[in-house]
DNA sequence: CACCATATTGATATTGAATTACAATAACAA
DNA sequence: TTGTTATTGTAATTCAATATCAATATGGTG
């Protein structure tokens, strides 16, 4: 299930600032329009583009789903229902980055993956090398180190990626 | 000049943790066989390749340059002296990474850029994205980061990779 | 030193992610 | 409803990276 990931999450389990980011869906009962819909529906008017049927699909299928999808686990699920073309969803993936929904995460298997930000707290990802699992967190002195960068350079830091990487524990322990 | 990158480093300048890393190319005189040249032979003898002529072209004419290089760069600035065809950089690079000489560093214009790992401190990076400067800095804080991640785990971390990006002072100040 | 097994090379072809061209279509303002 | 034009899908294209394969070079062995 590689990892679990959720359009709204909460911080769980602190001990040094490294808080453990946990996933919880949303309530099946929430019947309001997204607000994600919302939001890019805004970001569409305001930049004078127009709001398609092609592009809110593409934004529901994003936002019903929890992993670090890529554009061909996209664009197989939505074969099915109408059905988008590949181009379109390429075309789509840079407004909803630019609108501040989703974000690039990483890229694995040659081709780049991505996750909501929408709705959820920044966070940073462990990345196991053998069997690919991730696990997020959230630590405060990343904004810090960001933020005192900025004050000493002057420069105007818009955001951070941090990523750690090795072996999870099963991993380890069957590496011996 | 697309920020100062060397082979050797020494950090500099301290406040909070966060420290600057600043560059200084070993001197002009240093005869001896390059180190990386030889952790290079280690490496492929240990592994049973073969050192071949163009391989230490490559790592020469890597370990000759301080930015974040990408392929074309390097392919170009081979093509004077003997040449070495494309192919052989791409199935050389790989074996630099795993012998520990050189890293993936970012992607810029849709390929992958590397730097020096051998002689140098681990570093982050600072990108503005407007006029692509990096700045590199070490903050021990990120050490400390994911030791903690992993102990908290059972994680094995062997390594992260952190970027701050935003404006650089000088592009900030331009978009006013 | 000569020989040999085979790793490596370069030229060429191929893959595949991402982008572009363009004619048909759909959005939306008037 | 109409007209302007942004958007779409199909098909073609780009280009980084990889694979193929015959010719060659490396490094161990006799």
């Amino acid at each position: 299930m590689r990892s679990g990931i959720s359009a709204r999450y909460a911080p769980v389990g602190l001990m040094t600032g490294l808080a453990l980011v946990m996933p919880f869906k949303p309530e099946p009962g929430g019947l309001l329009l997204e607000p994600e819909i919302k939001i890019f529906r805004e970001f569409l008017k305001r930049r004078g583009l127009r709001n398609t049927r092609e592009r809110e699909i593409i934004v529901r299928a994003i936002f019903s789903r929890y992993d670090h999808f890529d554009v061909d686990q996209l664009y197989l699920s939505l074969k099915k229902k109408g059905g988008v073309s590949k181009p379109s969803i390429y075309r789509t993936i840079p407004l909803l980055i630019e609108a501040g929904l989703i974000t690039e995460v990483f890229l694995e298997d040659g081709h780049m993956h991505y996750e909501h930000i929408y709705g959820r707290e920044h966070h940073s990802h462990f990345r196991c090398r053998n069997c690919r699992k991730i696990v997020e967190f959230h630590d405060p002195r990343l904004d810090e180190i960001e933020r005192e960068l900025g004050a000493r350079h002057g420069f105007t830091t818009e955001g951070h990626k941090m990523e750690i990487y090795g072996l999870c524990s099963s991993c380890a322990a069957k590496s011996e």
